[in-house]
DNA sequence: CGGCTTCATGGAAACGATACCACAAAAGAT
DNA sequence: ATCTTTTGTGGTATCGTTTCCATGAAGCCG
């Protein structure tokens, strides 16, 4: 019985077919500069031995190792997952890897990740910074001269390309439409108030308040459904409990829901509820949430073809500095109208 | 203007510090048998010149790519989002990288994403079979002689380890749940039947069903709200309309409660719904949904464990073949009472 | 039919790390 | 003082590809 080593390499296909391993490579890559006989031939002894080329080696010599690395806050979050997923696919259709790390937005995780990621040298990265202000994240990425594209949030004071949503004006919106249902005073509800995105919408938040001459009124508290509960209880126990609430992630919203539930407080009527990001029952809840919906597939989408873009011009030697590429894609979220907000929502 | 080349290697460290490479090397290992002095030298040069090991190069001569592959239906599904994150902590844990691939349960994609990973020559896998039965995914499997970890479904006739949920009894407790609820008319609503979970589920079902002497009503058509809604009229229409639903997975359990409360139809007065598979709003919804809830995370955690410990074993030249893993571990998913069943869950 | 391009092919040097082996110097044993 | 061990060190082959260069055979043109 032929003892057929696991792994055969290039030259053992080359000797069982009487060839050089020069022919071998070229029948891999596509056969050019074969002969038709030649090219049958050895295609078939790499069937029957089983060959698979090893792509390690490919990648010390090529120097390309077809991999893209992820380094994402999380992917249980859905938000993230559908980016996750949609450049999960690009990444295929280069006929590339994804590798994908969590940071659970630490910065000390993220730096350590990206080290990895370098040591593997990665042809390009996808990033979501977990500080957008940190210099420490800035030079390790300018020392690794990679193709990187920052998603959900930008890298402040670089050149990295950033595919990020207008948080700002998604935010503005939100307020202003609870403006035009009657609200008087809307309260902002937000946990970690340090991440840019929570930030700018934080300032939509502000800016339309203040341009229609309301209150600006802000709990940073809630990260969790014991806090959102404390937050609403003492915000309604107040001289001027508020009548509508703007919650800048999904999972404010969420909480905030739960309690408003929990406290039977009718939702719209009584409050009105608005949250920054869309979540998968958003519609099925009773009342339906209205929210600000992000396009997350496009997110990584974009920033997947913005990232292989680079790579093929790199591959072709073109120059990566001479294209004035956009430095950074706005996508702009769009509100959709479900009962939370006052709204009626049309039957779908 | 000193040019320092983008990625040195370990050989310029080595001549600009003055040693060889043997001993360079030893030092980016630990430094055992490096005196003090070189090592603290030839620390600072790495230092100075930004050297990072290249893996690719390790791989090639070390046959470790410190890299696994997940192959998995897909990462937006929060069941497998939750076990893919779990299992990206460990490999971090373990000082390895983790290859995701999404295959849609589509076996054609399946087996190219495998044959992909086996060329990247990852050192392991995890992989979420899309069928259990196929030949050929075990033959590839089996040539590439790789650890394999199977999660959430098992590979049919192999001694592939795997670590599944026990689908069969949670879909009895389910239903048998309904059932001393007092519910006489069950329907077992399911999309697609060709998943070995979803069947289990359906046994269990039956089982539970038969042995209570009640109709087996089985509707397998639920692929989407629409087909839900044409299912479940149509079963509200006829001779014996259900009291019960029981729902094999969450997002059939999500369409029947949007159609039930479209329908205006109480729940659970008039028909109790119970699914498998738990989700993020199921406490949140009105009613709350009872559900059978899997332990993702473990599930993560334990195929990841297995999967290390046999390659710590490997690495350790214990022939792997000679211990008796177990080959199939079954985690037990539990049944969380909420409203929807008839439940009057406990306030959290 | 000689000179010239095109074609098919192979030899061998990289790519960047590890590890086997060798070897000198220092330390310990007797 | 001699023998043995330990310790620190470096040379070099090797992992499995790709690619530059060389070489002979074949086709083309006038």
């Amino acid at each position: 019985m032929t003892k057929k080593s696991l792994h055969p390499t290039l030259s053992q296909v080359a000797r069982k077919a009487g060839v050089g391993t020069t022919t071998v490579s070229r029948v891999i890559n596509g056969g050019d500069r074969v002969s038709p006989k030649t090219l049958v031939h050895v295609r078939r002894v790499i069937e029957t031995l089983g060959y698979t080329p090893n792509e390690a080696a490919r990648a010390l010599k090529g120097r390309r190792t077809k991999t893209i690395g992820l380094v994402i806050p999380s992917i249980a979050d859905p938000f993230f997952s559908s980016c996750a997923e949609a450049i999960q696919t690009m990444t295929r259709l280069h006929d590339s890897l994804l590798i994908v790390m969590v940071t659970a937005n630490d910065p000390r995780t993220e730096i350590d990740n990206l080290n990895v990621l370098i040591r593997h040298r990665v042809d390009g990265l996808i990033i979501v910074p977990a500080n957008s202000q940190s210099l420490e994240l800035r030079h390790l990425l300018d020392r690794a001269a990679l193709p990187v594209v920052a998603i959900d949030r930008p890298v402040a004071n670089s050149s990295i390309v950033s595919v990020v949503v207008d948080n700002l004006k998604g935010a503005m919106t939100a307020t202003q439409h609870l403006i035009d249902h009657g609200s008087k005073r809307i309260v902002c509800l937000t946990g970690e108030s340090t991440l840019y995105t929570i930030r700018e919408r934080i300032k939509g938040y502000r800016k339309a308040v203040e341009s229609a001459g309301l209150a600006c009124i802000l709990d940073t508290s809630v990260k969790d459904y014991k806090s959102a509960e404390c937050a609403i209880k003492s915000l309604l126990d107040g001289p001027h409990p508020p009548d509508a609430i703007f919650a800048t992630k999904n999972s404010t919203t969420i909480y905030a829901l739960e309690v408003l539930q929990g406290l039977n407080i009718a939702v719209p009527q009584s409050i009105a509820l608005l949250g920054f990001d869309d979540f998968e029952l958003a519609s099925t809840v009773r009342p339906s949430v209205s929210v600000i919906q992000q396009p997350a597939e496009e997110i990584g989408r974009r920033a997947a073809e913005i990232l292989f873009g680079r790579l093929l011009k790199e591959r072709d030697n073109q120059l990566p500095a001479s294209s004035k590429h956009t430095q950074q894609i706005v996508l702009q979220p769009r509100l959709v109208r479900r009962s939370s907000c006052g709204c009626t929502p049309a039957l779908s």
